[in-house]
RNA sequence: GGGAGCUUAGCUCAGCUGGUUAGAGCACCUGCCUUACAAGCAGGGGGUCACUGGUUCGAGUCCAGUAGUUCCCACCA
């Protein structure tokens, strides 16, 4: 027989079961072929960051969802991801660039940047995959995909060619959001708005040919520089005259055409709005219908250009010396202070700024119209549902999408622009001449996509899409996708329109959104915080499958959750629990086969009909995503009905002599551990193995036996309900001596009075144990001489220990006549909610008829505990 | 400006389609080293389920409104 250690230590156990799983013993499931494959979509981590607390998560909730189907015979599959190929890994690696070497990527050019960014990947790559399996993550990593890779870097470009061809991405010089700090241009999505202090100040632009003047707000004074107009409302009484007219820009000297426009909001500010159509978008658009001049005055690095006296300085620095000039110059009425909104790079959180640049976008009208449809009807489901309406709202106001970045990690744009005819060529193999005029004197594109452009083609591009694989046709679409709701609009929403666009079809049936994991204190982790806690010390301490239980139970879908540590070792002492108790059957076995015995006793009936119900419950919340339900309910079982009850049950069979009996006791334990080994495997994958591998087994791995489900063989409805009453007078036994402060070591006889004598004779020898008897006797009417003796009354029985010279008998009696009052109390409103006619005419009979119950037994306790009082004597 | 979430024990949170006396973990109090486990066992205290109305035989749960709070979206300079 085999042996556990005595102390549960999650490092050896993990060290032991990771070693087992690089042995690839684990992908050998029984697979049903009736049942239809389940896949699962995943975020790919960063190649360049640590596993932080978000992936764990999301890698723990996939990984548990395909254990689980797995174990019911799916073939159940990752869609493995290694890396983004996106803003975040180039500003890490310019970081330490800059830092160890002094250079920028501009220093280095495109080749040997690229070559860095490999390099790291060669450094880091794999060590994600390490961490997520160090998590008990089981995947089939060889056929983990970097999205940079060629197959990938395939499906992106005929991805790219295909929607160039039907018109849906453009070229076009628009308004865009600038990141100054990442030098390249963002999309809408990217972009986060923030509260900020700031100022409003009012100046006065100087009428042409007037002493009179308008007074203009600002918020961004420096951007004064490049206005080319002046907008008021058509209604505006006071400015009304003026429509047509001109104004001079101070500080400059520009005239500025006023114009009419309805975007001005009557009341707002002053009524008069500065217009800088290349630096805000509002004015973009009313520069475009007025025909207003664009001029662009701040560069790509954020500074002031085009010829003034500011030239060169920073856009905050220009500010301030604008400010400064204006007021010297009288132009300057107030400055009042102002909150508002400024859009930030949701990378780095630097001030992005708004510029008028040639960018390739997506046009997303004709894309959203089939992701709409494929949502709303319901061939796509959100769960919870609620995020439904938030990606609907997203898709059906959604804009075009600029996808071009001018980074150079990420896929480079194939598109080529020629210097004779000045026309465009895209082309899925790299173009030698332009289709245009065959001219060779052609130059690619500098640009790269957009790292999500290629996450979009995520469920099809893993796959070998666009080749016909069969891996493709046996897997698309996916099952689910497990991701966080601030990845929606990012990937979740492109995935769907770029699955309807390329596959025809949907990428996935289901969308699983959790919330994002916070800090103790409520606070998103994040670096710069310094609050970010890493899931790998929290294996390390507490073990994996502590942390992976902490992570799902306690939360709901789709809600933050805290983190704790405090929770982590409350699920270190869970294992702990486990671990003892599986050692506590493993001492006691004497057999080497799993099977129950042919005769079972009302303890094992109720333990096995518990777990019987348990499993059904399980499969149900599993099936519909309740992972925390799910676990909770395992926790429960396994700590309350089977460690605290059970194995204390069977031990007067174990240390007994019937030796038939003890087998039976070891056939029923190992039983049910067994099971409950397999329930709660998909959610703690390292200890239940090495529990199972070291208990009697047939099969090589409890990762692939196959998940305990409802079986009506099992159900002893009866047997249950006769054992919880045996409970429930136990449990009225400790809580008196507990009361009276009897410690377990001071037996008493206990003495039961009750007309259910066959159910309490069955459980003479643990009600012996655990109710610190020192014998029991089972009567039907109270003895003689209980009126001198504690009693304990539950709605099946009286019971009696002699032991009066511990309680003070007044005592007994207040307490009784109080515990009376209040079950007459509680029968009061039982017979008032009965004898209301409403109430049992309208309400269902199965109901209706737990209310009788309830009364019976009610009337049942009234009576014992009036018996009782007539024993004690008034 | 629109939308969503949250408000339940000292703390952090469960409570699915309305149905016994509202639960868990941690914390707290009492008693136990009962040979699987002190990372434990037994017992206990603690809640007007934010507020106000409504629907219902019955509301923590459904509806309406109010307050506080968090988040998302949106072109008010």
């Amino acid at each position: 027989m085999k042996e556990l250690p005595k102390v549960y230590d999650p490092k050896s156990v993990e060290k032991k079961i990771y070693d087992m799983w690089m042995e690839g013993k684990y992908f050998e499931g029984k697979i049903d072929p009736e049942k239809k494959p389940f896949s699962i979509v995943m975020p790919p981590p960063n190649v360049t960051g640590q596993l932080h607390m978000g992936h764990a998560l999301d890698a723990t909730l996939q990984d548990i969802l395909t254990r689980y189907k797995r174990m019911q015979g799916y073939a159940a599959l990752w869609l493995p991801g290694v890396d983004h190929a996106g803003i975040a890994t180039q500003i890490k690696v310019e970081e330490v660039l800059r830092k160890e070497e002094g250079l920028t990527r501009y220093d280095l050019g495109r080749d040997k940047f690229l070559e860095r960014v490999w390099a790291w990947k060669e450094q880091y790559g794999d060590r994600i995959v390490e961490q997520q399996k160090s998590m008990g993550v089981s995947c089939d990593w060889s056929r983990s995909r970097f999205t940079m890779d060629d197959v990938c870097a395939r499906s992106v470009r005929e991805t790219f060619c295909d929607l160039y061809e039907k018109g849906l991405i453009y070229k076009g010089s628009r308004i865009i959001n600038w990141c100054p700090n990442c030098r390249t241009a963002l999309s809408d999505a990217e972009v986060e708005y923030k509260d900020m202090p700031g100022f409003f100040w009012h100046i006065k632009y100087p009428l042409e040919d007037s002493e009179d003047f308008l007074t203009i707000a600002t918020t961004r004074p420096e951007t004064m520089l490049g206005d080319s107009g002046v907008a008021v409302h058509p209604e505006d009484e006071q400015y009304k005259h003026l429509v047509g007219k001109n104004a001079i820009l101070p500080l400059v000297g520009r005239k500025l055409p006023i114009v009419a426009d309805d975007y001005v909001e009557l009341g707002f500010g002053t009524g008069a709005v500065k217009m800088t159509p290349c630096h805000d978008p509002n004015d973009y658009e009313v520069g475009l219908r007025h025909n207003l001049e664009q001029i662009q005055v701040i560069d790509e690095g954020a500074c002031i250009m085009g010829g003034y006296k500011y030239d060169g300085m920073d856009r905050y620095e220009a500010r301030k010396a604008i400010v400064a000039d204006l007021d010297a110059q009288g132009y300057l009425v107030k400055a009042e202070p102002h909150n508002h909104n400024v859009g930030c790079c949701y990378r780095c959180g630097t001030v992005v700024e708004p510029l008028t640049s040639p960018q390739w976008f997506v046009s997303m009208k004709p894309l959203a119209k089939a992701a709409i449809e494929v949502v709303k009807d319901g061939r796509i489901k959100f769960v919870p549902e609620r995020f439904t309406k938030i990606y609907l709202n997203w898709m059906e106001n959604v804009h075009d999408w600029c996808i071009s970045r001018q980074l150079w990690w990420g896929h480079q744009i194939p598109a080529w622009y020629c210097a004779d005819c000045g026309k465009i060529t895209v082309s899925r193999e790299d173009a030698h001449e332009c289709q245009h005029c065959h001219s060779k004197n052609i130059t690619r594109d500098e640009d790269v996509l957009d790292t999500w452009f290629s996450s979009a083609l995520w469920p099809f591009s893993t796959m070998g899409w666009p080749e016909k694989t069969d891996d493709l046709n046996y897997w698309y679409p996916t099952t689910v996708m497990v991701t966080g709701y601030d990845i929606i609009f990012f990937w979740v929403a492109r995935m769907i329109f770029s699955g309807m666009e390329q596959m025809g079809d949907k990428p996935f049936g289901t969308v699983f959104i959790h919330g994002l994991v916070r800090d103790s204190q409520g606070r998103k982790m994040s670096k710069s915080l310094g609050n970010g806690i890493d899931p790998l010390e929290m294996v390390d301490s507490y073990g994996a499958d502590a942390l992976r239980f902490n992570l799902i139970t306690g939360n709901s879908p789709g809600n933050d959750m805290r983190f704790y540590i405090e929770k982590c070792e409350a699920m270190r002492n869970f294992c702990n629990k486990l671990w003892n108790a599986s050692r506590f059957v493993m001492m006691n076995l004497t057999i080497d086969k799993n099977e129950l015995p042919a005769k079972l006793e009302t303890e094992d009936k109720w333990i096995l009909s518990k777990l019987n119900t348990l499993s059904k419950e399980v499969c149900e919340n599993m099936d519909s995503f309740e992972l925390g339900v799910a676990a909770g309910k395992i926790y429960d079982f396994i700590w309350d009905s089977y460690c605290d009850w059970y194995i204390e049950l069977t031990k007067p069979r174990l240390n007994g002599d019937n030796e038939e009996a003890k087998i039976s006791a070891q056939k029923v334990l190992l039983y049910v551990l067994t099971e409950i080994l397999k329930l709660i495997h998909p959610f703690m994958p390292f200890i239940t193995e090495e529990i199972w591998q070291a208990l009697p087994h047939e099969g090589e791995a409890l990762m692939v036996e196959k998940y305990p489900e409802y079986n009506e063989a099992l159900s002893f409805p009866e047997d249950e309900q006769n054992f919880e009453m045996v409970m429930t007078a136990i449990k009225a036994v400790r809580a008196r001596r507990s009361e009276m402060n009897v410690p377990p070591s001071r037996k008493a006889h206990l003495i039961i009075a009750t007309d259910k004598q066959a159910a309490f004779e069955a459980g003479r020898s643990y009600i012996t144990k655990l109710a610190y008897a020192s014998e029991v006797s089972v009567v039907a009417e109270a003895p003689e001489g209980s009126d001198s003796m504690v009693s304990v009354i539950t709605d099946n029985a009286r019971m009696f220990m002699p032991m009066a010279d511990l309680v003070d008998l007044e005592k007994e009696r207040v307490r009784i006549q109080k515990e009376l009052e209040k079950a007459e109390k509680q029968l009061a409103g039982q017979n008032a909610k009965l004898a209301n006619e409403n109430f049992v005419s309208r309400a269902p009979e199965a109901v209706v008829n737990v209310e009788r119950e309830k009364k019976a037994k009610l009337e049942a306790l009234i009576e014992n505990l009036k018996l009782s009082l007539a024993a004690i004597g008034e």
